[in-house]
DNA sequence: ATTGTTAATCGTAAAAATACGATAAACGGA
DNA sequence: TCCGTTTATCGTATTTTTACGATTAACAAT
């Protein structure tokens, strides 16, 4: 290791995690770490349990596009998709958001 | 708007943020949401004001992608160089780092 | 059964990210 | 000044991501 001649301030976070909770958390800040995949979870907290197509509808995408997001989304953890006769209703996933939100809470 | 058949559970986050803040936020997230960056910052928290040529000993990855990572983790407002000399210096950008932490509480 | 609706998937093109070796730039020391 | 050290940047190859149109699958309604 080097030695240093400049001041080091103390840490300002922990950032105390490893394995597999590592990997589950850099996947979701993957996944919501893109503009689009961000505008959407936006989108489904003031529109909960709404379908693909509203989606869409709101969005300057291409459906195919959306559907592509949404599965990134759903395989991080952050949605969960119901599915309502030909439809897809989608929610946030109160349970892994709620992971991600007390690891944040701990290593930040 | 479709109408809704399943029960809808009330947001478990606000995501009440918008414009600059938003694009600022998902550059960070974005940034992190990789598994060599984000041991990057692991690495930092342990190891303040090490010279890249310490992350380049600590990974399994070639100088100029480390070099690579760390403009893209300066950039986002993760850490921040300081040149001494030949070496330069990196350490966690704590100013950015509050930032990044009290939005993710006021958002979830 | 046929038709229309909805959304996922397929195939593919374009763009971006990731990685590397080689080179250049900047500095310290002999 | 010349040489070694350190790290950023350049050029480039490979992989991944992002995007789209077309197709498929699943279902509801007639």
């Amino acid at each position: 290791m080097a030695q240093l001649k400049t001041t080091i301030p103390p840490a300002c976070c922990t950032l105390n995690i490893s394995g597999n909770g590592q990997d589950r958390l850099v996947v979701m800040l993957k996944a919501l770490g893109n503009p689009i995949r961000f505008e959407i979870i936006k989108f489904l907290v003031t529109h909960p349990g709404c379908i693909t197509g509203d989606i869409v509808e709101y969005l300057p995408i291409a459906q195919a596009t959306v559907s592509q997001h949404l599965k990134v989304l759903k395989e991080a953890g952050w949605i969960s998709g119901v599915i309502e006769g030909t439809a897809t209703c989608y929610q946030l996933d109160e349970e892994n958001i709620g992971w991600f939100r007390s690891v944040v809470m701990n290593i930040f």
